[in-house]
DNA sequence: GTAATTCCTCAAGTTCACTTGAGATCAAGC
DNA sequence: GCTTGATCTCAAGTGAACTTGAGGAATTAC
């Protein structure tokens, strides 16, 4: 057990790219052991590690907030039920928020297509913090600082 | 009425910078009319036009898909109410779908808390299919071309 | 009428998340 | 043992969405 992966295994098992995966290491959210000739050496928790990676950024997390989740994990073991728990609740509260930001954005489009939203100042797609809270943690340099 | 806007007057009304106005001007966003000295003007119809522009892009929506969005408005005058009402539609449309994924996802992240997440193969976060309808039209560059 | 803003264009820089390429080394199959 | 393929490092490129800066002209305020 606990076979040791090259990157390309680990590539193959996870789907993301090589140089993806060396490109998360600088980053700090891999840290591959090295075989004798210099190759990265990876051990199976890192196929979950990823995962996590991959799982967080679908849900509009950058990279640097997913490395300082991830930093309180073990690093080259698998993440222990606590762990997870903690960290896949802080999930399901995340995407709560963003559920209710979108069914409040939803619910004020509403009226918007009632109104054929001729008031600008009344209209529900206009209102800053609607649509910062709309995005939760999600594609933040999109929305510039702040609505000021 | 129908006073022309500086751009500065416009950055004002819609709280963007004024780089950002002649930014999307070359994405076609806007068309400014000009003065004899060069200068940009804008109808109040563009405020419109511009905080379309930014509640689209608060749904995740690129500026390039925006654009193709706004070609169907008129360039110079206010979107009439049935233009607006049915670029609405898509809205909530798109909102609705948004709704649904991260619903998905959270009913299957709640077994994952449960199970401990043990089971890659068995892992509500590790589903490609998800994670891509997740986002919806969101930041797909975040998430690569095919889950392949 | 002049000084202070505001605006103009154009080029280049920024951040994020990667990919691509060059040139070289390591590992594995036969 | 040698060739093929995988891996190595490091630099530079990509695209989205802007910002910043330079150098100069127009507008506004007094």
């Amino acid at each position: 057990m606990s076979a040791q992966l090259t990157i390309g295994d680990l590539a193959a098992r996870t789907g993301l790219a090589v140089s993806a995966i060396r490109f998360y290491e600088t980053h700090g959210l891999v840290h591959p052991l090295r075989n004798a000739g210099g190759h990265r050496r990876y051990g199976r928790a890192d196929i979950r590690r990823l995962s996590f990676v991959m799982a967080a950024q679908a849900l509009g997390f950058g990279l640097s907030e997913i490395a300082a989740q991830m930093a309180h994990l073990p690093a080259h073991k698998a993440p222990s039920k606590s762990d997870w728990s903690r960290i896949s609740k802080g999930f399901r509260a995340d995407i709560d928020a963003r559920i209710a930001a979108l069914e409040s954005l939803r619910d004020r489009l509403d009226s918007c297509i009632g109104c054929g939203c001729l008031s600008l100042e009344s209209c529900a797609l206009y209102n800053p913090a609607d649509r910062a809270a709309a995005s939760g943690p999600g594609p933040r340099y999109l929305m510039g600082e702040d609505p000021d």
